[in-house]
DNA sequence: ATCAAGTATAATGTCAGACATTAATTTAGA
DNA sequence: TCTAAATTAATGTCTGACATTATACTTGAT
């Protein structure tokens, strides 16, 4: 009985089509690929469990070949969007892997998951302003501080401070002594920008925050573990409750 | 002079492939693709920057068809790990992309240090006992207390204890309620026990911090945040100093 | 008529070969 | 010596074929 529903549910959507996905104009790359399929997933109403066209299917209507329509779909296998079976075809997949984060696709479901990104930050920068603040060097020292500076001119010319916030978090980082906190933690942000900016806009999350960078600047340098840690942990706070203002949600 | 430098360098890599990229049984997997050439960098010495064999010379060296080689070297493209170009051929990435949490190759260049590792994981379970023994459910309760009973039991009747660990953290994340922790950790862990088993055979390394484990389910169980963090924090600061004894090194 | 077993089929998975495209390298020329 | 054109070695793409397999269908027995 399932399956007699979701038979003609698929029938609807291969049937359809081809108001969806028109052919593609040459030189198109696999993200194109990617994006007209959205689009026909998102005209056609396709849900969680339905199936896409065949491959030959898609890379005709595109007027591609196969090779580049199985390259773009696995891209999306490997981000956990859909899966693959041997008779079955191609389906949108049970759950959204959380790595995997093509906006098109997942805005709506990623709102809270601002939340959860921001989650994992929160203790990795700590940690690195705790370790920063044990295991800096003069020279990270200098660049803190020059980071600092650099912010807060950025921030009072009320220009767009946020490239200097990043360096200025990558220095301290940096000062931490071991690269992987770098490494994850832009990542992890990285991930946050794909999902905010979009829906969003141009945001200004974070400006309360940017009056306390100097204290924790000082407090590193200081060599002040714990000031170091209390200070991070306020401005990892305050950013949580600037996204929970700006979605407007209460749970994690 | 630098190319110079560097075209030496490839050459050797592509000479010498030979030695660590063998064939392939049939049935083998993309993520099989990936390991061998995981394998083949990392006894090549290959690092950032350093080109990989072309295409065609991977598949005819692991008997497969260089569709399927593609399709592998496609899944680092995505998640950023390496570099495609038309002529200068396949090369390993000089900054890892945003979308992609893909941890065994990056820690496997990155960090030559358990050390590093284990830092990078700790504030994260720090934060996820904290987390759990706010955001846990009654379920939640009855599987962890589940867990850390069959991981004293596995413990005391000297068989080998690690798995019953690993669930046992895990049912910690799950009642964190923010899937990302598991994710991560579990990445990170795959890592670490990829650099460290090789060395080392068969380690009990946390073999001391057994015991703690069903103090740390008390506190999450009956919500004590602080007592959660302490024990937490004691469990990892020893798990560190086990590793260094093992490595015999002071610095991180 | 219902259920089980076997068969057919339609989709993905893989391979091979050819050609297109591009960028590094080499060569020719000013 | 420097610049520009030709070469070339790699990836990018298309096509067609075959392998594999999970589903859908058919057949047979109870």
């Amino acid at each position: 009985m399932k399956n007699v529903a979701a038979k003609s549910a698929n029938r609807t959507a291969v049937n359809s089509i081809g108001d969806a996905l028109e052919a593609l104009p040459s030189g198109s790359t696999s993200r194109d690929v990617l994006d007209a399929l959205s689009h026909m997933i998102e005209a056609n109403g396709l849900t969680v469990g339905d199936r896409l066209p065949p491959e030959i299917e898609i890379a005709r209507r595109l007027g591609i070949g196969r090779a580049k329509v199985r390259e773009a779909l696995t891209a999306w296998q490997n981000m956990g969007l859909v899966v693959r079976n041997k008779k079955a075809g191609t389906r949108l997949a049970a759950e959204m892997s959380s790595n995997a984060i093509h906006l098109p696709l997942t805005l709506k479901l990623e709102a809270e998951s601002l939340l959860r990104t921001h989650a994992v930050r929160r203790p990795l920068e700590i940690e690195s302003a705790r370790l920063a603040s044990r295991n800096r060097t003069d020279r990270d020292c200098r660049i803190i501080a020059a980071r600092v500076a650099e912010l807060m001119a950025s921030f009072e010319a009320g220009e767009d401070w946020r490239p200097a916030d990043h360096r200025f978090h990558g220095a301290i980082q940096e000062a931490s002594g071991n690269p992987l906190f770098n490494q994850l933690i832009q990542q992890i942000q990285a991930a946050f920008n794909e999902i905010y900016e979009a829906p969003f806009g141009q945001p200004h999350l974070g400006e309360n925050t940017i009056p306390l960078h100097p204290e924790l600047a000082e407090a590193i340098v200081a060599g002040d573990e714990g000031g170091a840690t209390r200070v991070m942990s306020r401005i990892m706070d305050m950013v949580e409750a600037e996204i929970r203002k700006v979605i407007g949600t209460a749970d994690v």
